[in-house]
DNA sequence: TTGTGACTTACAGTCCGTC
DNA sequence: TGACGGACTGTAAGTCACA
């Protein structure tokens, strides 16, 4: 799993939850409509300054966005320990 | 801090202690040297695709490259617990 | 061993669409 | 609402010479 299908996988992960569209999204981060849809299809190898844009957006750190799924498991939850 | 920053300092925290060169971290991980130096100095704004093989030639994860000085507090060690 | 400027090429990111 | 495409512009990628 490369840098740009993780990337992908935590933008729907953390959007949908939200209600947002792929276009509010776009909207709020000031990035464009389709490039959105292209990020979460992985089809685009974004910069880690649009990384930036979007983590502030969705009110979620850098890392949360190139975060592997299952690493979930080893999180930090400071209420389970 | 932005992200170019978080990971021009990541980068220093990962090769230094492995006795490094940027020379010999650009080949390895086949880019060039000045590269590398721009990427420490935050002047260059990498792609996920970058981070990649860096990650992979420093044999961390993505996730290790966009961690904030700091975060350290919080990171699992084994050997600590 | 690294910093830096100058340069060309490849692609990130935009804007316009259609289905 | 999202998948997908074409044409375009700005900038990252990549190389080199020199301090």
């Amino acid at each position: 799993m490369d840098g740009a299908a993780i990337v992908a996988w935590n933008l729907r992960r953390l959007r949908v939850p939200r209600g947002l569209s792929q276009e509010a999204l776009a909207v709020d981060a000031g990035l464009d409509r389709s490039y959105i849809g292209r990020l979460e299809r992985a089809v685009e190898n974004p910069t880690v300054q649009t990384l930036d844009k979007l983590a502030a957006t969705l009110s979620v750190r850098l890392i949360d966005l190139v975060m592997e799924p299952g690493a979930m498991r080893n999180a930090f939850i400071p209420m389970l320990k």
